[in-house]
DNA sequence: TTGCATGTTCCGGA
DNA sequence: GTCCGGAACATGCA
């Protein structure tokens, strides 16, 4: 996520968009292939920001809103570059092109008129993981009594945590991903908090979530060891989600 | 061929 | 009303 707005940051913002390209109507939302272009052709590129996994680009005019879903990319690209299978829109600018990328098209591309309009689209959507205090996480997450690993989850509560990150924050806090908010003690809530800042912080800095040896991810096989204490790690679903934690240091 | 997958949303049941 | 799990979505891979 905070790769791609960086994809934007570094090499569009200012470009000046000359031709959208939709190559499958089916990641557009609200709006139709003619309506992007429309919208979008002759305007410009402004600084883009992230909430959550949203990624809005603004523009000299509307705003674009990207999600990811699970198999999205960003892509600056030559023109003359040929064109990815899953490339299904593309914004020529005078510099370059951008090219939204997905495989699997489970979200895709939102056109809002204006910041209000924007903000409505987003409405629903909690504050961003990096961005809420220590006490505001303590009292969304406290606020009812739910599963951790569903809470975190949960982009209405908290929104930028994904299964994987759910699960590393999980297992830096060393709590496990099926007990409920309702049975932590303020101890409990904050090295929850620490960790989700920590996880997200070097994930943001690397533009992804690292694939390290001393973390969880990279530890998703059955049967894999925990990499802190060495018992194996377990492989279940919570929250309908599949899940891994370490029995012996997550309590 | 079948099941699963890093996300979101809708639905039915508790 | 709230919360949860399951299904659906579309596509590729083991």
């Amino acid at each position: 996520m905070e790769g791609f707005r960086r994809v934007l940051a570094e090499h569009a913002v200012g470009a000046w968009i000359s031709e959208v390209t939709v190559r499958d109507t089916g990641v557009l939302h609200g709006t139709t292939a003619r309506g992007l272009h429309d919208a979008l052709a002759g305007r410009s590129f402004a600084v883009p920001a992230r909430h959550g996994k949203w990624l809005l680009a603004p523009t000299d005019g509307p705003i674009l809103l990207l999600h990811f879903g699970m198999t999205g990319e960003l892509h600056w690209c030559a023109a003359a570059e040929p064109y990815h299978r899953h490339d299904r829109v593309i914004f020529a600018t005078d510099r370059g092109d951008v090219r939204y990328r997905d495989m699997r098209k489970l979200t895709g591309l939102w056109l809002a008129p204006d910041s209000a309009a924007a903000d409505r689209l987003l409405a629903g959507t909690g504050p961003d993981a990096l961005a809420v205090s220590k006490q505001e996480f303590i009292a969304r997450l406290t606020a009812r009594r739910r599963v951790l690993k569903g809470v975190l989850l949960d982009q209405r509560v908290i929104a930028g945590m994904g299964n994987l990150v759910a699960d590393e924050v999980l297992w830096w806090a060393r709590l496990r991903p099926d007990r409920t908010t309702a049975e932590l003690d303020e101890g409990a809530l904050a090295a929850l908090h620490a960790a989700l800042r920590q996880v997200l912080r070097t994930g943001v800095r690397a533009g992804r979530v690292p694939p390290r040896k001393d973390w969880l991810t990279g530890h998703r096989d059955a049967g894999a060891a925990c990499p802190r204490c060495g018992h194996p790690l377990r492989v279940s679903k919570v929250s309908g989600r599949s899940t891994v934690w370490c029995p012996h240091c997550q309590r």
